[in-house]
DNA sequence: ATGTTC
């Protein structure tokens, strides 16, 4: 190892933690050339294709390495908050309706299509240079959510032709949907306040209806990682970068090839800033169907969008000099603390909102970046609950327990298509959040801002 | 995660 493999947990994460090959994992990234500090790992942490799911890396510019298996398959997989200022009690009474309206609106499930129109070749090449602005452009959403997206919803640097055709074919169709695994759109109550100022910042007080989205760049992002890391088979060997594991596949990020997939992974990256930006309006559309007015009267506005599968260079600190790195973020969110000017002027004083989507029976927090993750963690902390039973052993514990009905009695509305996706991602097959977000708190990484209940989902 | 193995 080059480098230590660092890992924030609490004692009772460990445990979870020591049962899969992620460690072993992270150990093996801090093989990798070019490496810088250490090899992070986060609470949430799971075994995933090289590296783990959860695992924060930076590398030197010049003698570091770029690998599709440090950003993950699905490029761009993040999280978008909505707030309003709908109660509790309003949404009572129309829960269930909201739910189905949702459901209608918002196209879910493998394969799923048709959210707008298939993008012909040039609005494909724009949606992956202009990210979400290109989405503002079009008529989905407002100007004033860009700057409430993370790196305002497109980077710079995107190379459409580095996208193959296949990718292209892929995502053409798929502009403003869903997908299936554990991507959803969530209709959630502000549960619990732990942090006042940052809550008020952010717009989100007791007892407040919010919708979180969670999806990534579909088939598009998909087939630029199975592209590459064919790609990189080569280039590995080419460049003689000894990978402890064939999965870890990696190019000098200052190659032809490095340059190549960073084109094509923020031309993904920006298609899924793109796509979360049409859902947001499509959901703004289903609740102003509901509940009559506007996006003003109903205060309906983006609180943040943030990225946890992505590789960005970025300027840190290191050893008291500033310095360019590659960090590549699995699993893994952007947490940058107060005063950094990529915080939205509004949030500065506090720091970047970090969402944390948690199972669809428990919880979903906001925390807040903090100068400890900034210092030790290249602006990073966790990004979910993470899985505690594989997708397999999810379905056979679920058996043929109706958890529509289940969920319904818990006070969770669920419209899900495919009743094998929802036994897949129903709450027992997840770790508590509870517990990622106080191994966050407990190291510094992040400091807890909001607690959100579900209580409706719309599901692939 | 993924037109869930071109």
């Amino acid at each position: 190892m080059r480098v230590p493999a660092r890992i924030f947990a609490t004692e009772s994460l460990v445990e979870a933690i020591r049962k899969d090959q992620s460690v072993q994992q992270a150990c093996n990234v801090a093989h990798l050339p070019g490496i810088v500090r250490a090899s992070l790992v986060m609470p949430d942490v799971h075994e995933g294709y090289g590296f783990p799911i959860g695992g924060v890396a930076a590398f030197d510019l010049k003698e570091g390495i770029v690998s599709p298996g440090g950003v993950g398959y699905d490029i761009n997989c993040g999280v978008r908050l909505i707030c309003t200022h709908l109660t509790k009690e309003d949404l009572e009474p129309k829960l269930k309706q909201l739910v189905h309206q949702l459901q209608r609106d918002v196209p879910a499930g493998v394969g799923s299509e048709g959210a707008i129109f298939t993008l012909n070749d040039r609005d494909l090449d724009e949606v992956m240079v202009e990210g979400a602005r290109w989405a503002v452009k079009r008529g989905f959403g407002q100007e004033e959510d860009l700057a409430f997206t993370e790196a305002g919803g497109a980077l710079p640097g995107a190379n459409p032709d580095a996208v193959s055709p296949r990718a292209r074919e892929r995502g053409a169709p798929q502009v403003g949907t869903l997908g299936s695994g554990n991507h959803f759109c969530e209709i959630q109550l502000v549960e619990e306040v732990f942090y006042p100022e940052a809550a008020e910042a952010f717009g989100l007080g007791l007892g407040q209806v919010t919708f979180m989205i969670h999806c990534g760049s579909r088939g598009l992002g998909y087939q630029v990682c199975d592209d590459f890391l064919d790609l990189m088979r080569l280039g590995a060997k080419k460049y003689g970068i000894d990978l402890p594991d064939p999965q870890l596949v990696s190019v000098p990020v200052n190659s032809p090839e490095g340059e190549r997939y960073l084109g094509a992974m923020r031309a993904a990256a920006n298609f899924a800033w793109a796509n979360r930006q049409v859902i947001m309006a499509l959901v703004e559309k289903a609740v102003a169907r509901v509940f009559g007015g506007d996006r003003r009267t109903l205060g309906f506005r983006l609180v943040y969008d943030v990225a946890h599968n992505i590789a960005k260079v970025e300027e840190h600190l290191v050893e008291g000099k500033k310095r360019k790195v590659i960090v590549h973020r699995k699993g893994a969110t952007r947490a940058f603390p107060a005063g950094h000017p990529e915080t939205p002027a509004p949030y500065r004083e506090m720091g970047q909102p970090v969402l944390i989507p948690g199972d669809m029976g428990r919880a979903s927090y906001v925390l807040v970046g903090t100068e400890k993750a900034m210092a030790e963690c290249w602006g990073s902390s966790a990004h979910g609950a993470g899985r505690m039973l594989s997708r397999t052993a999810a379905r056979r514990a679920a058996g043929r327990r109706n958890l529509v009905k289940e969920m319904g009695e818990a006070g969770v509305v669920v419209a899900a298509r495919s009743p094998k996706t929802l036994a897949e991602e129903m709450p027992e097959a997840y770790k508590d959040v509870s517990l990622v977000v106080e191994a966050l708190e407990e190291a510094g990484l992040a400091r807890a801002v909001a607690k959100l209940r579900p209580v409706g989902v719309v599901k692939g």
